[in-house]
Parts: C-alpha cells; sequence; structure tokens
DNA sequence: ATATATACCTCGTGATATGATGTATACCGT
DNA sequence: ACGGTATACATCATATCACGAGGTATATAT
C-alpha cells in the first residue's frame, strides 16, 4: 500500500489494538500482522507519539525476566478513534470524485 | 480533516483534476476547493512532484500576458489512479476492522 | 553452543505538506 | 491616478513522520 495512505491510519490501527486489551510492543505488532504490517521501530515512534498525546498511558511489567510494558488506552484515545470515524466520511467524499468517471 | 490521511489522497486529486481536461494550477486550488482546499505551496510541491514521476507532462502557454503551465496527464498517471482505486480496497479492510467493536 | 523468539530502545535519513514570502500582470472601483 | 483584488507563477525554511539499521538482554529449543 502506498505509504502516504499508510500513515493516516497507523495511529489509529495501534489505539484499536490496545482499545479492549491493554497491549504490549510485541503482541501489537503481531495481533497488527495480518492487517497492517509495522517494524518495531515503527511502532515504538507511535507509541512514543500517542503516549506524548496522551491518547494512552504506560505501566511497566515484570515478566519472566523481561520487561515489559503494557499501553493502556485512555479517553483522549477513544475519541481519536471516533474523531477517525468522522473524517472517514469526508475521505468517501474524496473517494467518490476520484471515482466519479464524468465530472469536471 | 487529519493531515496524515490527507496525504494520501493528495496527489490522486490533483491527477483526478487534470484526467478530463488539462489544467493549470490556479485552476486546479479552485476546482478542487469543494473536495479538498489546499494551498499554492503545497500544490506546487505535488505537481513537481508529479512531473518528476512522469505522471504528467508540462506545457507553457502565453495568456493575456501572464504564462501558465497547463498539465496534461500521462498514462502513467492514469496508472496512478486505478492503483489507488486496489489500494482503497486495502484501506476498506483498515477501516473494517477499525470498526469492528468485538475482536481482539 | 547456536539459533530463534521475545522485548525493549535510539539514531539518521529521506520524504513530505505547509506557511511565509516574493514577483508580475490585469481589472475594477473611486 | 491609485489601491485593492484576482490571477499566476515560484522558492525556502520548518516540522512531522515512517522506517531501516543497529543495539541490549533474556529464555527456550535444537
Amino acid at each position: 500500500m502506498d505509504a502516504q495512505l499508510r500513515r493516516g491510519v497507523l495511529d489509529v490501527c495501534v489505539l484499536v489494538a490496545i482499545r479492549n486489551e491493554d497491549s504490549y510492543g510485541y503482541k501489537i505488532i503481531k495481533d497488527l500482522k495480518p492487517i497492517l504490517e509495522l517494524s518495531e521501530s515503527t511502532l515504538y515512534t507511535i507509541l512514543k507519539r500517542l503516549e506524548e498525546g496522551k491518547m494512552l498511558v504506560v505501566r511497566s511489567v515484570e515478566f519472566e525476566g523481561r520487561l515489559r510494558k503494557y499501553y493502556h488506552i485512555t479517553d483522549a484515545g477513544l475519541k481519536r478513534i471516533e474523531d477517525f470515524k468522522n473524517e472517514w466520511k469526508e475521505l468517501m467524499n474524496i473517494y467518490s470524485f476520484i471515482t466519479e468517471e464524468d465530472k469536471l
């Protein structure tokens, strides 16, 4: 898929991946794999940005000798998902414009 | 609309604006206004990139003392629009994932 | 021993949209 | 004659962003 198009949905996909259950980096990547492939560097960049934007909060947990950082979605994060759905409507307009063979 | 989401469709919208009839910068902006607002600096950046990518060709025309650069879409440009329609299908999958309330 | 899976992180790069700014001409109202 | 608005192009600096490459460390399986 086109790189630009991807960027529009990456953040929201990550938020959806933690929406129903707290999750951590490695798991998010595996869960999203069937939908959207993303590298670790990409994910951690996004997670950091989402944290800075208060879309999620982090909690560190010791697990089998390794560190795990669990991400929990906030109200702002949930709102971000809802906002996306509204933006999608605008995007559908644009899509209609693109697929219209006649006009202009 | 979210900036990132915009970026995914900007190029294609500009191509669609010249698909049926050659057009020039100023007119493209006015034609796209109801669909998508874009500034001159943004448009000219995009036009330049599309030209470099052989998506369109340019022809300069003297018009009432002013210069006009008419943009004409190429086969590659038309193909880009078709490719977008296929990418849209992938995007629809992602949208379904986002709007699904249950899974995960 | 070695490889693979798990799990985190950082840095540099290239691509990109956009505001600010600049240059010129044509036209319209006062 | 003057000023504003529309037309029409262009460039530059900045900020944002995804991503590959590379790094650290432990547990488990071969």
